[in-house]
DNA sequence: ATTATTTATGAAAAAATTTAACAGAATTGT
DNA sequence: ACAATTCTGTTAAATTTTTTCATAAATAAT
């Protein structure tokens, strides 16, 4: 390896004949300076095709024009979709970021956090991840953080958090069940208490009791991994246990899918005996057989809106710290 | 927002009594001190929970334990699995991971590069795109740059190239339907000359030329994007054409997901009158129906594998620019 | 013409770190 | 006691850019 950089600002002034402040302000259109001397720099610079090193613009202004990405898993389209869509605004407006992955390992996000502030990130977005024991130490670092889809529960009221409306989306997914004659309505859901899952539960909860039905604890089936072979064990022990349900309200697609291979298994028809109804409207969803109803969310809007929200905060545009709540959408497909 | 930054070395150096070169010392483990000033200074370290600026830090050295990865998309299953690798590995060891999603534009890859140079990255990951443009500026700049899937066509033999053993999963997915009694075998390509799809075809060709099967231009399907639209239609207009046909070879699974909706829609029974494999071996392909047989790739071993060498290179461990071709596994399942 | 004002530019400091040279002090060895 | 080794501080340079302050030059005002 040689050099790996080109010339300095420096070296522009010395071979333009100016002083190096006087390079600053015409690059910065920043100052005084004459059309002249503007020209004579310029010429130079475009001659040598000049880059400003944004390291030691950075150590001087304090500003990187780099911002941080922590999300759990950006295998899951889902989260790659947020990631595409904050990319891309980033890009527009002339900011990098920086990728962690950390598969909801906590040292893993408060190592990424740490090592993120040294290297003089701009601002943070946090998609999921467990994000309690950080957070704290977070807040005060001073740079603006956006939380995206699980709600961190510290007690603070100046974040912002940006999400779908999983209320909502469990209250529609819920109707869409009734609506089509079922009763008995297991839901198919993460053990752990996300606020996403949370708010897809109460809204199967509350419509419940809306259209008075009255489930017993056995039809809220836990999971401990969001994943497709938990869902297809956890569903066929209910059928074991010969639990009666017509219907599989699962908080994912992944489970839908889960539940969908146990109900076959099982010689279950779908939709005609058993109804199942997924979330999140992954491309899977669309190709499997049956192909899956759901409720999709809108992770480029998702992902764009923080983006825009943490440039506009670490530019001082704005300095408000409000929640952001997405609409999702109904899908109706073949297993409904 | 306040301030941002911590401490500074200088502080540091206050704190505990001694000089900034000390410190320097004692952080770094380079040059001579005492165990007992190093126990002053990390006590003050830790106490203060002193983190290096590596802004500054790299400045100084012109290392910046950064690294960009190049990719068409992010969303892509495939590429994020490699990006996951990539990401892993680089935190293991200290560095972080510019994310930069292209979507194929040649003016978006430029300025991404140039941007990724002046923030001062040690190395590059391309994954695939066009990269024919950049990579003469790019292999004058003097980091390391390690090509992954397809290959840049630039004339110069110290370019470190990974990939999976694309014309081996080609004649692997030729002979699986060949040992299955087909012979009029359509292979579904993009009609762009990839080096990826170039080779699996050529793995096609050479595979029917062993088996003395001959078949006309009319064999190759073309299409301009791998989308599943483009392949539905190309199969159907094939169908409509009256090619006769007992097989397709797909060059991508999201290609065998259109081609097996076309044989559907005309009522073409799969496997039992026509077989369909696959490339890649997405997730989906597991759970469509039927089932796509694939050939598979290794996205984790080919991201790891680009890390690994990159780092190595970025840390003069080595200086080899050799070529990495991975193995690739045939996957039966029921369209074959 | 002489002062006042504006405009253009340079010089120098500052940002946080690393590195190196040098020098002095302290410790160890002979 | 003298030499050699080890530790530490001081100082300075280097990285590149931005910014402040001061000054020189040009223009306007009286």
């Amino acid at each position: 390896m040689k050099s790996k950089k080109g010339l300095s600002m420096k070296d522009i002034a010395k071979l333009s004949g100016v002083s190096v402040a006087t390079v600053s302000r015409v690059l910065n259109n920043n100052g005084r300076f004459s059309e002249e001397t503007r020209k004579k720099v310029m010429e130079v610079v475009e001659k040598f095709n000049y880059q400003t090193n944004l390291v030691a613009r950075s150590l001087r202004t304090n500003r990187s024009q780099i911002i941080g990405v922590i999300v759990p898993d950006i295998t899951n389209e889902f989260f790659a979709a947020i990631v595409l869509a904050i990319e891309s605004y980033c890009f527009l407006k002339g900011y990098s970021v920086f990728i962690c992955n950390t598969n909801e390992d906590e040292e893993k996000e408060t190592a990424y956090f740490k090592d993120l502030i040294a290297k003089g990130i701009d601002g943070l977005i946090y998609i999921s991840g467990k994000s309690d024991k950080i957070s704290k130490e977070t807040l005060l670092k001073d740079i603006p953080i956006i939380f995206i889809d699980r709600r961190p529960n510290i007690s603070s009221n100046d974040i912002v958090y940006i999400a779908s409306d999983n209320y909502k989306g469990g209250v529609l997914a819920t109707e869409a069940l009734i609506k089509r004659g079922c009763r008995n309505i297991m839901i198919l859901k993460d053990i752990r208490n996300l606020s996403t899952v949370t708010q897809r539960y109460l809204g199967y909860r509350d419509t419940l009791m809306k259209y008075n039905i009255n489930l017993g604890e056995e039809y809220i089936v836990n999971v401990k991994k969001v994943d497709f072979e938990e869902a297809r064990k956890a569903v066929k022990e209910s059928i074991k246990k010969g639990l009666t349900f017509d219907s599989i309200f699962a908080c994912t697609d992944w489970l839908a899918l889960g539940a969908i291979a146990a109900l076959k298994e099982e010689k279950i028809a779908i939709p005609d005996r058993v109804k199942v109804i997924g979330f999140d409207n992954i491309s899977i969803s669309k190709y499997s057989h049956p192909a899956i109803s759901t409720i999709s969310q809108n992770p480029e809007k998702l992902g764009k809106t923080a983006a825009k929200v943490l440039l506009d905060l670490i530019e001082g545009k704005t300095n408000k710290t409000t929640n952001y709540i997405l609409p999702v959408e109904l899908v109706l497909r073949e297993t409904t």
